[in-house]
DNA sequence: GGTGCCGGTTGATCTAAATCAAAGCAAGGC
DNA sequence: GCCTTGCTTTGATTTAGATCAACCGGCACC
């Protein structure tokens, strides 16, 4: 099988696949003008991790395309998941010298960099893109603390579901399919990615991924490829009000 | 022992107490007096909850002088909370309708207001507000996300001394009180709290207290006030970088 | 055509924390 | 004083998930 080449980069924000969605959202286009001064691209494998937890940021910056998850680790390796990127999304703090996770990316990632310095005083001056960030941080610290339920109080079980909800609901803006009902779509994390994200251990995915396959609420093609034919079941499964989660 | 009265509300943005902390911090003099416009204090007493999620919100604001607590419940009663609401500590999402967690007073509490509806407005032309806000949130996602690790990784000892930590620090910082090295206070929050906030049961963290008290890691006065004899050991127990734990 | 290796599955056993149950203790009301 | 109520502790038992261990299947590489 080919694989894609991640060196299709967009050049000009005009035809750029988040201009609509990431931090430079709300921008006229003179201010797009100078986002385009100060920004270049940079691109990553699968695998490589973007940076090390205490690194000093020169930069911060978009996910243009691919995944990349937010890890912390403790002394003894083990590892919490904290945040996963996906196109869009920011990478980096204003204001904050040192990385306090480290970033690896899922797939072969590309990021539209800014240099941090001009950035920052560029945000200083420009509320647009403040207050973009500011919506985009606040709905990223609702996500968190809806994880901090799934962490604290759900069952191996509910916890495997509500990941898989997560992933089908991103898919669907994401890919914007209109077929309703009938969801299809690929894990981007490996069973050990899906440990770290739950607080739990591969094996205990594993064996959770196979009851909810045996039961019904998914179906598997190969190790990846999901489909869900009943989502309000799945919401059920994962202990969700079952009508708080509308797509979209 | 006199309860101490809740009535002593500061009525001028001068002399209050959380000044120079919460969302008004960088706010010169004129745009406090806009802020004085759209303004209310108003009281709540312990254990009444102030927000219900789902609730239409009307306001926004800030913690005044006492506590409270952001909870998310499951239909089943599992709850789990998200967040410990301190003085200067902001509630409420400016561009939202309404509430998506309970907010509960732990003791009780006094909340500088403002109307939502002026208070969007005056962010949109009043960029120090917007940043100070923004500061704020990336802090609370900071704090979500070490809590992530918490709730994910950690054995139920560790999680208790990694809250007795966290609210060690957050006193010493309040209080001021240079005497380094011997720490006393209060925990703020009942054992039942407590479990909800660690996702245990109350059982557990009763007998995990019990246990570090008898290891010598804390002191007990009563089933209260808290001595940390010795932090480093304390951010030991806890499962963190000593050297990571100074205080401010 | 073997041989590693990576990601995944499956099974047996162990254990930390949950659950179930009872009782202690301080404060407040009558 | 006595009783209730709310918070906490302590004990016995159960269990969900971790841990330890083996093995499977595809795929890259020599």
């Amino acid at each position: 099988m080919l694989k894609e080449k991640a060196s299709i980069i967009p050049h000009e924000c005009g035809d750029c696949p988040i201009r609509h969605r990431a931090v430079c959202a709300r921008c006229e286009s003179d201010e797009l003008e100078q986002l385009d001064q100060i920004k270049y691209y940079r691109s990553y494998e699968s695998g490589q991790t973007l940076i090390w937890s205490g690194d000093t940021m020169d930069f911060v910056g978009s996910v243009v395309s691919g995944i990349a998850t937010l890890t912390q680790t403790m002394e003894d390796g083990r590892t919490q998941m904290v945040g996963l990127l996906l196109p869009s999304d920011f990478v980096g703090r204003p204001g904050r010298a040192s990385a306090a996770y480290d970033v690896v990316a899922v797939t072969d990632i590309v990021m539209c960099c800014f240099r941090k310095k001009p950035f920052e005083e560029m945000m200083a001056r420009t509320p647009h893109i403040a207050q973009r960030l500011l919506e985009m941080t606040l709905d990223e610290l609702d996500a968190a603390r809806e994880w901090m339920l799934v962490l604290g109080r759900k069952t191996a079980r509910e916890k495997i579901a509500s990941l898989i909800a997560i992933i089908a609901r991103r898919d669907a803006t994401l890919s914007k399919n209109g077929t309703r009902g009938l969801l299809v779509f690929d894990l981007p994390l490996t069973r050990e990615a899906m440990a770290d994200y739950l607080g739990l251990t591969l094996e205990t995915v594993s064996r959770q991924v196979s009851a909810l396959k045996k039961d019904g609420v998914i179906e598997l093609e190969g190790k990846r490829r999901v489909t869900v034919p009943d989502f309000n079941r799945l919401l059920e499964e994962a202990g969700d009000d079952s009508d708080g989660g509308m797509l979209i």
